[in-house]
DNA sequence: ATTCTCTTTTGCACAAATGCAAAAATCGCT
DNA sequence: AGCGATTTTTGCATTTGTGCAAAAGAGAAT
């Protein structure tokens, strides 16, 4: 196969008649162009251009080959020009993975408005647990709650988030408030993601570390339900701090085991390695870390 | 730009979905390929192709860019192909530009001859005295007599000729003979391409040259026509030496001032330079190089 | 967990292409 | 015919790219 460069020397040469125009043109040096369009005859076997320092022509073969190959190389550049563009704006199809947690109306909300800031971009979203495979998928961008096992994957913190323990002060009427983790066990607890009615809560306090088996009436998928139950009186919940600061505050609901909290989960944005972002994807995550989240604390 | 044949690359890796495979397809090392599609990359400022080791995948971009490209390219190969097949196989239209004096049956045979043996070839033939612009006019071959002043061409030489100063008895009868160039000015002269009955003969003897203004009753515009009024006592005829050795053998013609000829002539083929001939022309020139024409005289 | 295998990327020595400057070539003009 | 102007080609030092071999990365199987 000859080489496509030489080509594309071959047909500027051809356009301008001249070889020192078409060198300008490509801003290479003359001799270069000289040499690329001799280079590219010696491999076809054929010659195509007709020189003198005065005239230059096409062979009937120069001719034929030019004519074949203006419109594929006009092409070419169309397809880079099209590419370039579509990265310099901020615009086509961006798919993005979120957990559970994040389907609900505060999010849909933050979206929304990302959409009516880039009316040429589009979202595609995947509200699941599943750790869906960014490469395979071909999607752009994920946010993860807690640790990171995938590799070849670029991630940004986007904020952390610390749960804990409260209850209302209907439930915890007449019993006994817990005074160590284990107490828990004698509590009903209000569950995200229970199987079976029970669940597994990890707690720390300072340097100290435990798995908690707890159980309980209900369990739910996204935090808003358990926050709901748990203003009811169902029993004790696991909130993220954002749930639940302004309940402890008004007194509506108590924080038990307040030295115990979950350990401090970050909240990751992921995405694939990649050199170059598209321009959708930088503006998605520059909003994203703009964006004060209610379901998760700033890092700082 | 982008490198067209990182381009040509990058399609190759697409289409197997390998760096290995489309590298051992494109006969070049893995290394080569995989720095090649990075370059690209770095030159468009996207990101083509998400890869691990295990797998690789077209990002969106990558995808529009692919379907974008592949379609030019394989137009590309196709003019290469088109190109060097009819390089190989000797077919097509030769434009062939030869002088007023080889159109005669003799030369007419001859090309008959080559379009039979060639019935992929078809010739074009311009029959003038006019040097034709080669370049200009797409002219595969011209056949020149005498000097040759154009520049840019090749020339190969076919053959030579002389031409010796002969009549026919019948007109010699009665006449003085000629024993000096200048006494052809007394006598009546058959001419070649003659204006008003005037012309210049160019003779030559040893190391004397000549230039002789010579006048007759009847001109015309090529040997056969010459031969023929010199044949019947119209005058003393400057004829090839292939015209009339058998005649003054036989005696039907007496060759006069046998210490004088035209100046040796060489008849050479010519064409445009160029580094490939064209099947059709090579074997052309061949063929003229193989042909005994009773129009010239071997060299040797 | 650890090893095995397959694929892509990187390091380094060598080969090839590039760009500047000078030379060669062609055609118009005197 | 010879000079002049313009255009293409060639020479050479430097930059750039190539190819082999080794390393790194990522799953899969033990």
């Amino acid at each position: 196969m000859a080489d496509l460069n030489d080509i594309a020397v071959f047909v500027k040469v051809a356009q301008y008649g001249s070889f020192s125009r078409a060198a300008h043109s490509l801003g290479m040096p003359v001799s270069t162009v000289s040499r690329k369009v001799t280079s590219l005859e010696e491999q076809l076997g054929v010659t195509l251009l007709q020189r003198t320092t005065r005239k230059l022509s096409l062979t009937a073969q120069g001719r034929a080959y030019f004519d074949q190959c203006s419109e594929p190389l006009a092409h070419l550049i169309d397809a880079e020009q099209a590419l370039t563009e579509t990265q310099k704006k901020p615009e086509g199809l961006l798919k993005i993975s979120v957990p559970v947690i994040l389907g609900q109306e505060i999010f849909y909300e933050f979206v929304s408005c990302f959409l009516k800031t880039y009316p040429d971009i589009q979202v595609d979203l995947f509200v699941t647990n599943l750790f869906l495979d960014l490469i395979a998928e071909n999607i752009d961008l994920g946010i993860r709650f807690g640790e990171l096992k995938d590799s070849s994957i670029v991630a940004q913190r986007l904020g952390k988030s610390v749960r804990y323990l409260v209850a209302a002060p209907d439930y915890l009427k007449g019993r006994a408030l817990p005074s160590k983790p284990e107490d828990l066990r004698e509590h009903q607890c209000v569950l995200l993601n229970g199987r079976n009615g029970d669940a597994e809560w990890h707690l720390v306090s300072g340097g100290k570390s435990v798995r908690q088996q707890v159980s309980g009436p209900v369990s739910s998928r996204d935090f808003d339900a358990v926050s709901a139950f748990t203003n009811r009186g169902h029993g004790i919940g696991l909130l993220p701090s954002t749930y639940c600061d302004d309940e402890i505050r008004r007194g509506a609901l108590i924080r038990l085991l307040p030295d115990w909290s979950s350990e401090e989960i970050f909240v990751h944005a992921v995405y694939p390695t990649r050199r170059f972002l598209p321009a959708r994807l930088q503006v998605f995550l520059d909003a994203l870390k703009a964006w004060k989240s209610p379901l998760w604390l700033p890092l700082h």
